[in-house]
DNA sequence: TTAAACTTTCAATAATTATTGAAAGTTTAA
DNA sequence: TTAAACTTTCAATAATTATTGAAAGTTTAA
């Protein structure tokens, strides 16, 4: 395969699995171009290349430094902006986590919260398993938060390199 | 709060979070309202719960059970057919685990797979940033990959339970 | 067989989400 | 100041995805 043929081939690949998870295709796309890109590119490039306009391009970069997955580099002399990826995989994970975490994960364990005072008659069936199913999941979601609260904290990747060890 | 007013607040959570996610939300509903049913209902009683169509609550029901989320039950003497979902959140994650492995991580595995070996000059600055990004993101994605692997392996659910006994 | 009681399909349409592109805004150099 | 070089905004529109509902299909009991 070209490489030229292979960085296509990678950008497509990466926005469909970005669209399969709720995350903007176009989003994705940009940014698997910047991962594979040695240099940062403007946003003219990006349009160029991806074939979306300047009003896209535009908010689709704003999106991903708001995400903390790409920065802004000045070079000296101009007045163009230039983006680059954080390259660094883990802290891609750790970042998309994050965000996640806190746009949608957050927000639910609220509402659980909630749900799971509601009182009632257990020996009613409907109020019994109401209640049952939303404090299992509220216990489900409270570990899967604390454990991705220590994920995040941990500086070094120790957490997922001990775990995958235990399978090797 | 009311229950009756709680259901719908669950539902209405379990839907967004699904479409954040990349499932449709009426599955999500559908799901949740299943989930907190002490019965098996019949696609009658989706419809006129959800406010869905017919065409809609079958199609979603399907989907559910292709997903492992939920069960069709017959009671004797009727000809209707009645669904209900599996409670028990341990299974309710594998099962979603396990389908978007194979929806969705199997065949970005198989293109990584192939894009590792695009064969090219290191010494070319374009190639060196290409093969690294995507030979890392293959490292992360194979280690994901097994990780879903034995836990869904996993007949009990020793797996989280260790974890999670960590962070304790 | 038949017809009632159900389930499934799918083209048309509605709803949602993403994109455009031109106008407005901002920054910088001279 | 000014105007060129840029970035940002946002209403209009396009593209995508979900939903409807009626017609077709299937199963069962008699």
């Amino acid at each position: 395969m070209e490489l030229a043929q292979a960085k296509l081939k990678f950008i497509e690949a990466w926005g469909k699995l970005g669209s399969e998870w709720g995350i903007n295709r176009t989003m994705a796309q940009v940014h698997a171009l910047l991962l594979i890109s040695p240099e940062a590119l403007t946003t003219e490039e990006v349009m160029d290349t991806l074939n979306i306009s300047r009003g896209n391009a535009n908010m689709t970069l704003r999106d991903l430094i708001s995400w903390g997955l790409i920065e802004k580099q000045h070079k000296a002399g101009e007045r163009k902006e230039y983006f680059f990826a954080d390259k660094d995989t883990w802290n891609i994970a750790r970042q998309v986590a994050k965000e996640r975490r806190k746009r949608e994960l957050d927000p639910v364990l609220k509402i659980l919260g909630e749900l799971t005072k509601v009182e009632g008659d257990l020996n009613d069936p409907e109020f019994k398993t109401f209640n049952k199913s939303v404090t299992d999941i509220n216990k489900l979601a409270k570990n899967v938060d604390k454990t991705l609260d220590t994920m995040l904290k941990a500086e070094e990747n120790w957490f997922w390199g001990s775990i995958f060890k235990i399978f090797k």
